[in-house]
DNA sequence: GGTGATCCTGCAAAGGTTTGCAATGAAGTA
DNA sequence: TACTTCATTGCAAACCTTTGCAGGATCACC
């Protein structure tokens, strides 16, 4: 069955008993309430009396049983990270960020992956609702009405989609595209095609439009291909479309797409960026390791990472959950204020794009064949990693 | 600040209030105890009441609340998944493939990152403790002896490490690295490099162990150089080192290091496979897009995932946890029986490998050049992707 | 010695759910 | 009609912790 049974042994080491708070008690002689405030408010018990518990709880291996806190306070530090398609190295990045910065705060991150599934979503919301003190919802496949219902459940914030009076930590994938059709147009390209991702994806629609316009602007033709899945497969799948097509530039929706199209390309003999020129977006590891180096769109994950997570935190310390004093019955008249963050995103051009038809010969070709030179397209500010990025 | 600040605005729709199994008792005109059975043993209530009943949590919006619940059955239907890196394109499949898995099984998964940190991986396995059913520990960079003791706190499967005691999901990576020296071997190379990775996995000891073994059974001389960072920085930092040590092939503790390495050797005009061959581990998707592409020993992430989280949900049934019935205090009496698994690996040739300095000409390119056909080197089975891997 | 303030600790309710036990009523059997 | 049996429901304890309130002790000060 393709495994090879090693062994198989039994052991009497189980489960230790559950140690509780009345252990801890019993053992150093106080009453329960005196070893809680040993640990959630230690200034309110007497020295000599803390060292004694906390020894006696460091013997017993005492450790406080979070979720029975949570059901008190309502609060579990936790935070939920609902991801489209952890396969995808664009996700990772925002990942560490977030639980970095969650873990700074005394918050723990739990990371659910949910195939690009909307269903999935929605049931993985429902799931965590009670167990997180928030939920971070990134590039959502969900409709707009849905997410709204569910943040009535669980304070949400969203990355990389707009939702109005929702927090949202959004990308500028609309000035990237820009940028990104800006550069092809300079290199002589006037038919270009825009590989599309998934329908139901807002960066998709943001694309879209920007790259139409920019298109329009520079007196280029714009070709949109797809909807698309987002992954190697899905930009290797449209190679022949593209050829036929008759571009001799295109704009994919990701890094992924884009080094599959690349290579799909290559499966058919057309040279890039030779014949065609490709830009993905995203700028993944791997888009500096394939060759050749992908010419893309930097979108700075770390910081809508590390912002997503302030955000949410900043709400919850708002509205407190489970609120139980007087005036908790008014919780549906809580005021609560959203901010939409928008993170700038860079233009970084490698080998992937190169002349085209209408190139005029000396410029183009030195702008094609720099060492790598991370260079901005926007302002020039670079996309800072800042704690502070959240203003309401 | 590196972002722009769209908008702000505030609303008056904050999470609603919390609705719990006594207003759906209050609604319907039941006990709450009835309606709890509504939920969590269904035919033990009268059709004509549960429909009833159904209606009213729908209408108000009721979803019990599982943390709660937990604190009474001492089943949270949690899992735990703490991975080394989740940055290591190693790991999303196994992640999948456990997600997909538990959820058959009416379970979630919490993915958490340690950053390759033992430190960080201990405090994981605290903070999760008590609010999942169990923790699958996958490539821990912690000590055996305090994996044995966290696992008397929490139930645990141990992936890709061997901890006697502890139930395992072991990858056949000696066999793996026979596999590849013996292929390094009959292509005439007799001077081989073993890229080392992190000093405290288990996987690292294995691959070393065995190939010393191969290498010194086939005449050729096996240098180690490491410990390194098992990413692609760290295969491409020792790049010059490798030219320096006059190797003409080298096998390395993963794709990413192996990638890494190639590119470090490309900067420094060294060719692949023309003047040094390298084998990977994993076969990550990535293996097959860069140039050269990567021949290297395939690992059954998928079906890892899969039977460590198999492992983990019968081991939990066996020994149910936060028992209050007579003998719960004998806990520690409780007999457990542990089954270690080892999967199977598969040499995969593609690219990256060529003729050695003492390769007989024919069949050494012949060898080298294949249609990327993925073949197994070991007794042909496939690595199935069964739910049955579990004899225990 | 009385007064008040301060510090520490215990009491008990609360949070949302499950579950063993008992009570109710109806149906079935002799 | 009396006695069982069964299905359905209610009652209340339990899970582990936090926290408002109040009681007791200590101390300083007048």
């Amino acid at each position: 069955m393709g495994h090879t049974h090693v062994t198989a042994t039994t052991s009497d080491e189980g489960p230790a008993v559950p140690v509780t708070i009345r252990d801890v008690a019993r053992a150093s002689g106080v009453h329960i309430s005196t070893v809680s405030r040993t640990f959630s408010a230690p200034h309110l018990v007497n020295p000599e009396t803390r060292v004694r518990v906390l020894a006696c709880a460091e013997d017993l291996g005492y450790r406080p049983n979070r979720a029975a806190r949570a059901l008190i306070t309502g609060r579990t530090h936790n935070i939920g990270l609902i991801i489209a398609d952890i396969a995808n190295p664009f996700f990772p990045p925002l990942i560490k960020a977030a639980e970095s910065q969650a873990r700074h705060r005394d918050y723990h991150v739990f990371v659910a992956d949910t195939n690009e599934d909307p269903a999935v979503e929605e049931e993985l919301v429902h799931a965590l609702a009670k167990q997180v003190d928030g939920v971070l919802l990134c590039s959502p496949r969900m409709s707009n009405s849905l997410i709204e219902q569910l943040s009535r459940e669980v304070p949400v914030v969203v990355v990389n989609r707009q939702v109005t009076g929702l927090p949202c930590v959004l990308m500028d994938v609309g000035q990237g595209a820009r940028s990104a059709i800006e550069h092809l147009v300079g290199l002589g390209h006037r038919r270009i095609a825009l590989l599309g991702g998934p329908r139901s994806s807002w960066t998709n629609r943001e694309m879209r439009r920007a790259a139409g316009t920019a298109a329009r602007a520079g007196g280029a033709e714009l070709t949109v291909l797809g909807p698309n899945a987002p992954t190697e497969t899905g930009g290797a799948a449209v190679a022949e479309q593209v050829r036929r097509s008759g571009v001799s530039a295109v704009l994919a929706y990701n890094d992924l797409m884009a080094i599959g199209l690349i290579e799909g390309l290559d499966a058919l003999g057309v040279r890039v960026p030779q014949e065609v020129s490709v830009v993905g977006v995203d700028d993944i590891t791997l888009s500096r390791l394939t060759r050749p180096k992908l010419t893309t769109v930097a979108t700075p994950t770390g910081a809508a990472g590390r912002t997503a997570v302030d955000m949410l935190l900043q709400q919850d310390s708002e509205s407190p959950r489970g609120a139980r004093g007087p005036g908790a019955g008014t919780a549906l008249g809580v005021r609560r204020t959203t901010a939409q963050v928008m993170l700038q995103t860079d233009l970084v051009i490698r080998d992937s794009t190169g002349p085209g038809p209408n190139a005029r010969p000396a410029r183009s070709l030195a702008s094609s064949h720099g060492p790598d030179p991370h260079c901005p397209a926007g302002p020039g500010i670079p996309t800072a990693a800042t704690g502070d990025a959240v203003a309401s």
